[in-house]
RNA sequence: GGAGAAUUGGCAGAGUGGUCGAAUGCGGCAGUCUUGAAAACUGUUGUACCGCAAGGUACCGGGGGUUCGAAUCCCUCAUUCUCCGCCA
């Protein structure tokens, strides 16, 4: 959510920004701002009833104190009606909020200077490619053959069992699964990030949090019962560990990791790639998350990239690096990268992490906070990545690393299996 | 799941209808004293919003209500503790 102070301050600013999205904000921010005059109007007017009223209501004491009953009397009804006219103000003043808050929640975050413009993920600048692209063999096949054929995932038993999206990891898979997830968390934690395991599920106020709620209901799992959300990414939980938070300057950097299972209901998806583990309902994702200065944030950003480009050099793994477009950047970032690795057999460019900077649009929602070297207390800037998305590692290890004999496991995650080829 | 008790400022803790944004202690900050520090003493010390300012409004777990007036009374939800039940 962008402050308010900001577009109020920066109106003009805030939608030649907003552009980069595609995006005409030109007549919602004036709206928002009409109400905002209006509501301040409201506000004023409210306030001055409300003062009124309790000096009345003060005087009414001292009167009954002075014996004065008839006069006390008197006073009580005027404040009676003063209460009355008080609670109407009021009402018309949070109509007016309401109205104020709904048309925040919908404006998306402003696009940082470097987002190239563009509408698709094909307009996405490629910032480097990395690592060699393998020469597919003559009998090379996709992921989703190979867990079969070596029997390390099974799709159908999940379908079974819950339903298409949740497979089955079985033997050498779930263990290859398993070391990853360990592999993934040693190398943040050499990296100085905190290792947290965070609940599974949320509340609302989380989800308002970080920006799924409102409006993003339909992508997750919901507990209606309790009122409760599955995860779609350790984000949330994450993040939101620092909600109402107030911060020392101190106190930075913060840095956690987390590995979860993320639930996503991924509505509208369809066609060739949710074949296999390209998209899953459900997946095993270790995340990093950082709260910073806001002078040092995009640092920050640079080295949470390097870090995670370095985990897919350790793989192996061929990868690009994407600057993501306007059209293609989420609701609540400001820059996104996107890695993608090579997946041969496929012969497709896999997404696998997303590394954003939130500055203070989460923070805002949150209420995640610093006290700054003057004293005064400003939102902190957010940040995270995928360090990284398990399922298209996988695909893209079995695809790449298949040969005649067997599938070869990376000589750093050996020590982790306990088997150097399936 | 049942019964009872509790929830106040960074922490501890007082406050059962009016002068309470809230005593007191600790902690924090500034100063006096000191070569320096400690101790002692003095002062100061929440957040948000509106306003150029003066100032105003709101907040005593969340929400709602009673009243001219609520930290204080009522309802409701959440959380914590104790006892009982159930259970990995």
């Amino acid at each position: 959510m962008l402050e308010i102070t900001r577009i109020r301050e920066n109106k003009n600013e805030v939608i030649e920004r907003l552009t980069v999205r595609n995006i005409d904000a030109q007549e919602k921010i004036d709206t928002l701002l009409k109400l905002d005059e209006e509501w301040r109007l409201s506000k004023h007017k409210m306030e001055a009833i409300a003062a009124e009223a309790n000096s009345l209501a003060k005087s009414i004491g001292q009167l009954f104190k002075e014996g004065k009953q008839a006069e006390a009397n008197e006073a009580k009804a005027k404040g009676a009606a003063l209460k009355e006219e008080e609670k109407m103000a009021a009402e018309g003043m949070n109509a007016i909020a309401d109205d104020i808050q709904k048309i925040l929640y919908e404006i998306p975050n402003t696009p940082h200077v470097s987002v190239p413009t563009g509408k698709l993920d094909t307009d996405n600048e490629v910032v480097s490619e990395s690592g060699t692209i393998p020469t597919v063999g003559q009998n090379w096949m996709p992921h989703w053959e190979l867990a079969k054929k070596y029997n390390l995932i099974d799709f159908e038993l999940g379908v079974k069992v819950t339903g298409a999206g949740f497979p089955f990891y079985i033997g050498k898979g779930a263990r290859l699964q398993r070391a990853l997830i360990n592999f993934f968390l040693d190398q943040a934690r050499d990296a100085g990030y905190t290792e947290i395991i965070p609940p599974f599920v949320v509340n609302q106020a989380s989800g308002i949090g970080t920006g799924q709620l409102p409006d993003k209901e339909g992508q997750m799992y919901h507990d209606a019962q309790d009122d409760l959300f599955l995860i779609p990414t350790a984000e949330v939980p994450l993040t939101n560990m620092y909600r109402d938070v107030l911060l020392k300057e101190t106190d930075f950097p913060i840095k956690l990791t987390g590995y979860t299972p993320c639930f996503r209901r991924e509505a509208g998806s369809y066609g060739s790639d949710v074949r296999g583990l390209n998209r899953l309902h459900q997946f095993d994702k270790v995340e990093i998350v950082r709260f910073e200065h806001p002078s040092n944030s995009y640092k920050v950003l640079d080295e949470m990239v390097a870090y995670v480009q370095g985990l897919l050099t350790k793989l192996g793994l061929p990868y690009r690096t994407l600057r993501l477009c306007g059209g293609d950047l989420g609701f609540t970032s400001a820059l996104t990268f996107d890695l993608e690795v090579y997946s041969a057999a496929q012969d497709k460019w896999l997404e696998v992490s997303s590394i954003s900077n939130f500055e203070t649009f989460q923070a805002n929602r949150l209420k995640l906070r610093f006290k700054d070297e003057n004293g005064k207390n400003q939102l902190a800037h957010t940040l995270n990545g995928s360090a990284l998305a398990l399922p298209r590692i996988l695909a893209a290890l079995l695809e790449n690393n298949q040969t005649e004999d067997g599938i070869t496991i990376p000589a750093v995650l050996v020590p982790y299996t306990g088997f150097d080829k399936i």
